[in-house]
DNA sequence: AATGAATGAGCCTTCATTCAT
DNA sequence: GATGAATGAAGGCTCATTCAT
């Protein structure tokens, strides 16, 4: 890995960056497969054999890409939702559910993340598995304590996996909205939009997590 | 290498059937740029040239196979659920979730269409955007005006684009359960999982569609 | 595999067979990495793309090409050179020498064979070693059966070899004679030559196997 | 992709050794063309652009290889083999094929001569072979002295041309023996092994040049 | 209706070399 | 003397498509 400098001449580090930024947005844009060293490097005004000089090969490169966006969505979107740990659970829930649509709905550099999820999820690249699995080991974790406190002590490993994907579910479809199925990923939402979304899953969601809980108590 | 092939002349619709069924296969699996002419050709033990022949290109061959999944799908997974158009609402919605639900859980042929669906909701194919649209039409139709019903009089047309994303995302998430956020494609799912995965969705809707019809009326 | 037509208009086979004989060309002339799928193609005024059509990869090309320079050598150059396998051992040894060095110094087509000998042999191909292995087994084995004879009943296993390794090496080094230790693989020898060189290895080898007969018997 | 490395500035004369005797290893396992400038430098733990700046490029940096394998092995194994220059001619013989033989079955440093002959003698590099020739000038001259007598005053130049490639290409094979045609260069010969074949060959062709020189007298 | 053969564009990667520092 | 970065050419291969039969 080249030593990072700060002379401005001829910068290894800034040509990395430039790539990865660029693959960020063919890759999400594309998928892994359709998207093509070619046009990343285009995008980058960078030539084709630096891909593998800076990063060895291209499914390298898409798993840089990958770890580059999770984190840094993480930092602009903390898993907490950047609210006090002694809030009531009700507040923390809101926080994390607010915090990742608008991760999901972010119209800036951080939608990559977005798409790539859809693109994986849907079409799942073998060597990279393991790596995402890992990168989202954070929000998993933070969730599903969040709706087993929600869902309580009698919550079986079960209720709580579906309540996470539904959850899961429902975010995921951030930017469909508008009576169409199919999101549209490059159109963006606007704050508001953004905001009712948020809202809307929050009411929604802690609705029917209160109503499971009454059913789980009951059994 | 040419494969050597004992030749059959087949009467020409039956070899298009299975090009498609070949098709349907592939193109569930790997979606549409990853999956190869080849590959098809080779499953359905025909000609590379009998795409062309038949369906035109790649791309109208992908059509075709759009319209044979939903339409197989509507066939065994009709829309209303196949319960009476006058029961009272709740039971409408739950049959037609239900449905939806052993829809894209269903572990034969039909579970192309749940891949082509997430495939496509991902990585959409700018050629196939109003196809897909106008077939998903009869379905989306039920939806919100069950949604409509459900939500009442004063519900806005954005309160049910919001409800419906929100339905529809949760049911995409068939398959993904066992705390896993990627939905595994290919394992399916059991009945007994699949009607605990749409009762859970059914209840846990009705919750939140309650709360919301709550604030709905209060505004 | 295409099956054998006699149809002129486009026959598979018969671009298949120009692809072959210019690979043996050019593999022999440049051995197996310097080849290139392109230079190949040109001289057979071929479509790269049908390399890969007819024989899979560049590998495989090469397999085909081993085999076919063996395959063909062993047709004009039998094993046993052509003699009544009831004449005295001297006569069948002559005559497998005689063949092998006339195989080794054709300037023909067969020529290639040699060059692919000393090129494996220089660097070998971890992927072909059995099958020129496999291809070489019948000359080998008629070799060391006539070794074994000349050598007498007390030779060792190990006199066999060595033996062996001291005959092809003589024979290997074909069109090097000339005062040039590296053989000079384009210039072809002349057919006295040929004869004067299969004349000196024989009368050479013979009188060295009896001297080495006489201390293998006196041991 | 740039592997980091703990910088240390050598002195350039050291590195320039390094260098050459990474390339040593790598050209003599591998050929010219196979063996890559990015590997040699791994291997010296030196940067690529070094190659350059020592040697001018890939070329000249083999003949330097070719240069000082030959000069090196030229002082472990002298070209009269260490013998008395009037001893009696077959001693001297003898000493020479020993060494030669003992020099091409090395199993240490100077092991890289003798694949890197076989190499060139395979695929010969049009610009390396005039110094070739030139670096065995010496070797060949002592072998052809020394045919030259065992023959006697009627051979003809080309009668010690034939013998002394015979004599070459036996010991060519070093390392071959063991039943196996193509050379296994890897595994290194035993001094047992190479005692007995350096005897055999030595033998095997004394009894050759007799018999010759005889059927040369009878001319 | 079906086939084998052929095509050309494009993709990822490797590699020797150069350049500025 | 040594380095990291960058370059451009070339290579092997895949693939959708076309063509002549």
């Amino acid at each position: 890995m080249p030593t990072s400098r700060t002379t401005t001449r001829r910068d290894g580090e800034a040509t990395k960056q430039k790539l990865l930024e660029a693959a960020c947005c063919v890759f999400s844009e594309k998928g892994f497969r359709d998207a093509t060293v070619g046009e990343i490097c285009r995008r980058a005004e960078a030539n084709p054999a630096l891909i593998s000089y800076h990063f060895g090969d291209k499914a390298s490169l898409y798993e840089a890409v990958w770890r580059h966006c999770v984190l840094q969505a993480r930092q602009v979107y903390p898993v907490d939702g950047g609210v006090d740990p002694d809030a009531p659970v009700e507040v923390r829930f809101r926080a994390h559910i607010d915090t990742f649509v608008r991760c999901m709905a972010d119209a800036g550099e951080l939608s990559h993340l977005h798409r790539l999820n859809l693109l994986e999820s849907a079409s799942p690249n073998p060597f990279i598995g393991e790596v995402i699995q890992e990168l989202r080991q954070p929000h998993t974790e933070h969730l599903c304590l969040l709706l087993k406190e929600l869902l309580g002590p009698n919550a079986t490993e079960q209720d709580i996996a579906l309540c996470e994907s539904t959850v899961i579910g429902q975010c995921r479809m951030a930017r469909a909205g508008r009576g169409r199925r199919t999101p549209d990923l490059t159109t963006p939402l606007s704050p508001d939009e953004t905001q009712a979304l948020a809202d809307h899953i929050v009411e929604f969601t802690l609705a029917g997590i209160r109503a499971m809980r009454q059913r789980i108590d009951q059994r």
